[in-house]
DNA sequence: ACCTCCACGCAG
DNA sequence: TGCGTGGAGGTA
């Protein structure tokens, strides 16, 4: 030890060592010497040699005392990158979620660098000039090309082949000829920052309170939460814009989190419509170009408004001022594949490290935020009515009990009536029902074979549009077959229960004439396939909508005013504790597209259980009776936020596997009279992908360091090896 | 003798 | 995580 310092610090040749935290799946930092003349201080992005590769990481502290036993291992750092460093902000950040949720350091640190792999200087764009006379051999091609370029102006060359509908081989030709001449394009121009005076709009008074309250919070500059706690159609949106601005103004940066789905063209207009240009995107289908270009401008400070999904938070922003999380409550939020994070949680942590106030957004506020507010310990800003004069929706639940849809059918006549009077009076309806697909269950009438999935513990769906039966888990799917696999009868499957398409099969055969549209999630390409699908419906080119959850997010349709929900008890059934909270959010939600722009909207529900609290709520729209009954039942049970939750996910090749190891973890769970350990018990979803789950339910007391606890625990079990996974997930959302 | 597949372990 | 390794098992 001694004998390593000493040869570090005082021999003239003694190199410096720096840490270098890698964006692989470890949670220590690496060693690696600094090359003479390279200035290097944490933060700093670097290339490091990898074992056979080199990556982008970054330097996380010096070291003084480099590990003796590494002596001539060490390497040297490659390069350093022309990027900002990041800042000591974003590195606490990364630090505090790896060791809340259990993930390797590394790969927490990874979604800051999804720089797209090129940072390097922009790529020349070519651009073509007409200015010579027209070739000899003029082909209808090449005419329509010197027709594109006879303004004379300097076209993008793709962009000039695209517009006149020839290849680019065409355009090569002409500058053969000499009719074109190829010249640099100028870089394009950074397009100009958004304005917060750019049109301020006309508020309500009770919009006016929370803009002051918007404004304030703002100003503060520092940490505070705020719920802004708003019905649908209350104009929040219009309203957190106002501490937007106030942000810009102070020259700091703003991003707004959003579940990817809601990140629609209608949400960029109405920004831009106050600030006159678009925020910056950041999503999962941004083409890698884009996504190195946005990364750069967000790092540069160049990017004052950036709209993200929940990736969005781990971003190097320059000089971050505020964050919105808008419908704060969504699922969408919680990431569970590789790193479990919920993307709210650590929202308000960055905020947290870094000094600035963060709003959460929602019309049914999350449980836990619900709480925090009634505690104090958020502010609540409340928009309590809808904004120019609107009602709310009204609700009637409609008994299946006693008003049952006929057979094969999964409308009621009531339901059916109101959309035909809905039609006749040129309105839009909306039939929802949170099931993708034709049938969720295909069976055999002559033996009773169900198609279930060859390697997941469920049924697969039929898929008519895409004339498949398809596994939701896997993504396995196989033909529709026309004879049993079982018993070799012929004609003899039956589709049970209803899906979306079956839907649709249904409103054409009750309304031949209306034109109907079904949104789901897997009928969806594209982020851009969606945006356009939303404008026909909002143009009125649709009479019936009939969708998924999808349709729940984000979008307004002007002429929709009834919306009649197939199955309100669908969430409800699947012992979930958080089942009624999900099914409140989601009805609640569904109905408030209703009747936003004209008229009063109405919402149906179709259910079974006309009595359970959560419709008894919707229909009387007592939200307030909601979470008294869920606060008060989450009190009484200790689940969050009044204790908390982790769970452990033992999964293998084989049963056994699993079950042996989850049942030895469990024995050696470190005894705490705050802790229970429940389990192991096969997980909900038994069989996924042809692995075996077992599941281990962790719950505490609310004041426990549970990742401590966790950490402590695991460590001292058995080593997972061969194909057995174990899956740590911290708050878990989903119970599945 | 050679090829392909996959489980394993390591990277500074 | 991604990649090289080496052993198993199959093929010529």
């Amino acid at each position: 030890m001694d004998h390593s310092t000493r040869s570090s610090s005082s021999s003239a040749t003694s190199t410096r060592v720096v840490d270098v935290l890698v964006p692989v799946a470890l949670n220590q930092a690496y060693s690696y010497r600094v090359p003479r003349g390279m200035e290097l201080k944490p933060g700093d992005v670097v290339c490091v040699p990898l074992g056979p590769r080199e990556v982008v990481a970054v330097v996380w502290a010096e070291n003084a005392n480099p590990d003796p036993r590494l002596h001539n291992r060490l390497k040297d750092v490659g390069e350093k990158l022309d990027v900002p460093p990041l800042k000591q902000e974003l590195r606490s950040l990364v630090d505090w979620v790896a060791n809340y949720t259990l993930s390797a350091r590394g790969m927490v640190l990874r979604m800051s660098l999804r720089m797209g792999e090129n940072l390097g200087p922009e790529r020349m764009r070519l651009g073509v000039r007409l200015v010579g006379e027209p070739p000899r051999r003029l082909t209808p091609a090449r005419r329509r090309a010197i027709d594109v370029l006879s303004d004379g102006l300097l076209h993008g060359k793709s962009e000039a082949a695209r517009e006149a509908g020839v290849s680019s081989g065409v355009i090569d030709g002409l500058v053969d000829e000499g009719t074109l001449q190829i010249e640099a394009m100028p870089p394009p121009l950074t397009p100009p920052a958004p304005d917060p005076s750019f049109a301020q709009p006309e508020f309500s008074r009770q919009q006016r309170t929370a803009v002051d309250a918007m404004r304030a919070l703002a100003a503060s500059g520092s940490f505070h939460v705020a719920l802004l706690d708003g019905v649908t159609g209350s104009g929040k949106t219009e309203v957190y814009f106002e501490a937007i601005a106030e942000i810009i103004r102070r020259g700091k940066q703003t991003l707004i989190l959003m579940p990817e789905i809601a990140l629609t063209g209608q949400f960029l207009d109405r920004f831009a419509q106050r600030f006159g240009v678009r925020p910056l995107e950041w999503h999962s289908e941004l083409t890698p170009r884009t996504r190195a270009r946005n990364w750069a401008a967000i790092a540069a400070g160049e990017a004052p408004v950036v709209v993200g999904a929940r990736s969005a938070l781990f971003l190097p922003y320059a000089d971050l001022g505020l964050i919105i999380v808008d419908e704060e409550h969504d699922q969408a939020y919680k990431q569970d594949d590789g790193a479990h994070y919920h993307a709210r949680d650590m929202a308000v942590v960055r905020a947290h490290i870094a000094k600035i106030p963060i709003i959460l957004a929602s019309a049914t506020p999350s449980i836990e935020t619900e709480v925090n507010a009634r505690k104090g310990r958020y502010q609540r800003i409340a928009l309590p009515s809808r904004f120019g004069g609107q009602h709310m929706p009204h609700i009637e639940a409609i008994d299946l009990r006693r008003e049952p849809p006929p057979r094969g059918r999964f409308v009621s006549p009531r339901l059916a009536d109101y959309i035909g009077q809905a039609i006749e009076k040129r309105e839009q309806a909306l039939l929802f029902l949170n099931r993708r697909g034709y049938a969720p269950l295909t069976l055999c009438r002559a033996c009773g074979h169900r198609f279930s999935c060859t390697i997941c513990d469920a049924w697969l769906v039929d898929h008519r549009f895409r004339q498949r039966l398809v596994c939701h888990h896997c993504g396995f799917s196989m033909p529709r077959p026309n004879i049993c696999p079982h018993c070799a009868a012929e004609e003899s499957l039956a589709a049970i229960g209803p899906g979306v398409e079956r839907l649709q099969e249904e409103a054409a055969q009750l309304f031949p004439n209306a034109r109907t549209m079904v949104l789901s999630s897997d009928l969806i390409t594209s982020i851009e396939t969606m945006r356009s699908e939303l404008n026909e419906i909002a143009e009125g080119r649709v009479d019936i909508i009939i969708g998924t959850q999808l349709v729940a997010k984000g979008h307004n349709f002007p002429r929709l005013n009834l919306v009649g929900v197939v199955d309100a008890d669908l969430g409800l059934s699947n012992g979930d504790p958080r089942a009624a909270e999900r099914t409140f959010q989601l009805l609640n939600q569904v109905i408030g597209r209703a009747g936003r722009d004209q008229g009063r909207g109405i919402g149906y529900l179709q259910t079974h259980q006309p009595d359970h609290p959560v419709m008894k709520a919707l229909v009387a729209s007592d939200r307030e009776a909601f979470y008294a009954t869920e606060i008060d039942q989450r009190e009484r049970s200790g689940y969050p936020p009044f204790g908390r939750l982790a769970s452990l996910i033992i999964s293998a090749g084989d049963r056994p596997t699993a079950e042996g190891f989850a049942r030895k973890l469990a024995a050696i769970a470190p005894i705490d009279e705050r802790i229970q350990v429940l389990g192991p018990a096969e997980a909900p979803l038994a069989v996924i992908k042809g692995r075996y789950r077992f599941r281990l339910l962790v719950k505490s007391l609310r004041n426990v360091d549970l990742s401590d606890y966790l950490r402590e625990w695991l460590a001292a079990g058995p080593k997972t090896k061969g194909n057995l996974k174990l899956e740590v997930d911290v708050d878990p959302q989903s119970f599945l």
